[in-house]
DNA sequence: TGATGATCATGC
DNA sequence: GCATGATCATCA
């Protein structure tokens, strides 16, 4: 997988597409995950949309990260929704943990059109003992937030490598809680992402260790 | 320009 | 409905 991973280093998005018989978008606006199921099918990963591993047979976790030409990413990285019902009781347990104990990194470098975008080196990755620590914190923190259902507290400010940030169809996704005073309260759907600061530093780690 | 909150598509 | 795949759009 991971030699399948290198081989497409350097081509652009539109070639690996024409393998496909896949025709670039001109933007992503309406193809947002257009080039991690790309990705996923150039590398055999299984079909998209199954709460397991990409690979479920080495338990790797496939994810296209949009970087500059230095390798600095542009963009947070969607790790796992966070249920309205609650969270895992410990991190040992929780589902983020789980997604990230291993992950193949794949950088897509530049933001033309989609199609000229080039596919980078491919980092495989696990967290070291600083950056599974650093998750932990943000994550048992915001683990008692939600939990504690002190809601008005959550914001995407929080935490300082793993934020909790709205995500849904819109923002009129919705599910009814109960807030830390027992009442029933709507509250908006939300997942976990990695802040830029944090995949950049994973990367340069990776390729310094690789 | 970066970060936060909002949004889009698809499959089961 | 909720998981997968993320980027867009706006404002400080």
């Amino acid at each position: 997988m991971l030699d399948r991973a290198y081989a497409l280093s350097g081509l652009t998005l539109s070639e690996i597409a024409r393998r496909y018989g896949q025709t670039p978008p001109p933007d992503l606006r309406r193809h947002k995950g257009w080039i991690g199921q790309l990705l996923e099918m150039a590398l055999g990963a299984r079909a998209a949309s199954r709460a397991e591993p990409d690979f479920p047979h080495l338990g790797v976790e496939l994810k296209t990260l949009p970087v500059d030409p230095t390798g600095k990413p542009y963009e947070s990285t969607f790790v796992c929704t966070a249920p309205p019902g609650g969270l895992a009781p410990t991190w040992e347990e929780s589902w983020l943990r789980r997604k990230l104990s291993c992950v193949l990194w794949i950088p897509i470098i530049g933001r033309d059109a989609p199609g000229d975008r080039v596919v980078g080196g491919a980092v495989r990755w696990q967290p070291d003992v600083r950056e599974e620590q650093s998750l932990r914190t943000d994550w048992e923190a915001l683990r008692a937030l939600l939990v504690g259902g002190r809601l008005d507290e959550i914001s995407g400010r929080r935490g300082a490598v793993l934020q909790l940030r709205p995500k849904g169809a819109n923002a009129s996704d919705t599910s009814w809680v109960l807030d830390a005073d027992a009442n029933w309260v709507q509250e908006q759907h939300r997942a976990f992402y990695l802040r830029p600061k944090f995949t950049q530093e994973l990367l340069t780690r990776a390729l310094r260790t690789q």
